[in-house]
DNA sequence: ATGCGAGGTCGAATCGCTTCGACCTCTGGT
DNA sequence: ACCAGAGGTCGAAGCGATTCGACCTCGCAT
């Protein structure tokens, strides 16, 4: 094993001296940090972790807890984590996994054995029971989601309720008055998942100001219950122009659905989605995108931030980005009459 | 912060007493393992990861190399994640979660700074850039998936020849002779992974011993895909009866295809996919499943045991277990020829 | 000429744990 | 009665980095 001695030896200066080299907080002459560098390079040198963690107390180690749980969609999901991961390595962090059923305990175990320098969350519900442990922890962290009570806590994500009222607005500017939204499962409402009650929230305000009907069903995450969604949306709201959905798993199959009823998109039924971009663009779909990749970013950046500066903004609200694309169009009104 | 001492204060006993109690590597009395334990207990102690993994040369940490590219089914390679994570903390390690596209560097890197105790390399290709340098490591490493060489390497995956063999030895069984393979999107072909060409190289053989046709096609993770895939299938070879699956994206529309077509399942065609059991087990679908928790589960033993004995298995190929569900039958003459 | 501060480097202490060797106390065999 | 060895515990020496204080050398202002 290479050590820092050895790297000493090698640029002829002291151990210390290749330390504040590599960490810049002390001035060392040009020509002793090219020296230092070269000897980095000609041995393939890393610190050790364990001994670097032991004596900064520091591991430059970020912990990510993932959901592991129904209705989540795991795509989406994993976009988040390849988000963290690759920003963390940016700023020369490691990530580690945790996962959702190790819960406070993993929490816990991480801060007493200093395994993490800062942890974020993802996931979190309204009312997440992890949201006291969280508040009491020393170990900085940062919440992907919000809590109803997000007093004291950092908190990063998209603005849902904005995109749920981005979505009817959009609809509305074209002349739509009658809407459907097809969101999560009931799993995830049930659950109190901030991001689903939030859209549904969204929605139904801008619905109030804009003078619009909205209905809503929640949708599990399969063809047929998209199916049933549509039927009943087009059964209880026959003059339903406009669609919002708020469910990735479904998209395509919603647009199946209407294609089958015989509902063009967008001349007859026009139709929005908040959902990742990468997926509408493929699809044509107009949509509010889900921004995981600044989401995860994000997050990270604010991990650090509280690393080093100690105080960062508690709420990052990220405002929904409307994307108009081919599935949504003018509300014309002999199509609304036929 | 609560150390080694203050346990050992409290319970009385020197700190090296302590240690032992924890690591089991030095016998100690019940009445002193009850009291240390209790200390434990009342000052939450967990060991400092750095200071443990310095003294003892074990991390207790094992690094996952994630793949992030196209064509790998993100839901089976997260049960893969979810599977190491859960069983590393079974056997108390936690899991870094490394992306390929650090590559190398990454693998050089944690091998050099002792970040962790092993490392599993998950979605190895045939003709894979690391697997040369997952040689020449001194850290463990277990590959989930097959190079082409696999001397000197520990590999686990399930027997994906033997899988394919299975398939088509169960249509066969069935009375079927002329059957499909709808394979894997063209690219993970072109990459060379190894699990794709195994499949179709085992449904060659196994067609070959049992002298039934079967026709392969490739296909992207979309329904078009799926249902051209179908349609030519159907088309050049209309007497089809029997279809082997190995794509778990469009394994649906591949049932909606052949619904639409007006082939009845399994009256007319009989189906079997490789994917995971749940899946299959949702659309009461005949399968050979895809058993990524016992993979991933079997990859964190097979470190450990790298760790603690230093030789293993070479190599660890699952054998396939197909279930019969409701979308395989015997192939009936007046069906065939209808 | 002198003193002083900034720049640059070094040595030694320290971080919290594991582990090695030593020591003490029994117990059982001779 | 004595010794060997097993069982149980402790003290001290690392592990490989970071960091603090000290020291030396300049150049510059006085």
């Amino acid at each position: 094993m290479v050590g820092i001695v050895d790297v000493a030896r090698h640029a002829k200066v002291s151990a210390s001296t290749v330390s504040y080299v590599l960490s810049g907080k002390r001035p060392i002459s040009p020509e002793t940090q090219r020296r230092v560098h070269a000897s980095i390079r000609a041995l393939g040198y890393h610190p050790h972790a364990g001994a670097r963690a032991l004596a900064s107390k520091r591991s430059n180690v970020l912990a990510l807890v993932v959901p592991l749980r129904t209705g989540v969609h795991v795509p989406v999901l994993m976009q988040f984590v390849t988000a963290v991961v690759t920003r963390a390595r940016e700023v020369d962090h490691d990530v580690l996994l945790l996962t959702q059923d190790e819960g406070e305990r993993g929490l816990r175990r991480v801060e007493a054995s200093a395994l993490a320098d800062a942890i974020i969350v993802m996931d979190v519900e309204l009312d997440d029971v992890r949201v006291p442990l969280v508040r009491s922890l020393r170990t900085p962290c940062v919440l992907i989601g919000f809590p109803a009570d997000a007093e004291g806590l950092t908190c990063v994500d998209l603005d849902f309720a904005a995109a749920g009222r981005a979505c009817v607005g959009h609809l509305a500017d074209l002349g739509h008055r009658r809407m459907g939204l097809v969101g999560s499962p009931p799993a995830v409402y049930a659950r109190g998942t901030g991001f689903a009650t939030r859209v549904a929230g969204g929605v139904a305000s801008a619905a109030a100001e804009r003078g619009v009907l909205v209905e809503t069903r929640a949708c599990e995450p399969t063809r047929e219950a998209a199916f049933a969604a549509i039927d009943e949306l087009l059964q209880t709201m026959p003059e339903l122009t406009g669609l919002v959905v708020h469910n990735e798993s479904v998209i395509e199959s919603v647009l199946a659905a209407l294609r089958e009823r015989d509902r063009r998109v967008p001349d007859d039924i026009s139709v929005v989605a908040i959902c990742p971009d990468e997926l509408a663009a493929r699809l044509d779909l107009s949509c509010v995108a889900l921004p995981a990749d600044d989401v995860g970013r994000r997050a990270v950046d604010l991990a650090m931030a509280k690393l080093s500066q100690g105080v960062v903004p508690a709420a990052t609200q990220l405002a929904p980005r409307l994307t108009a694309r081919a599935t949504s169009a003018c509300a014309v009104e002999g199509r609304l009459l036929r």
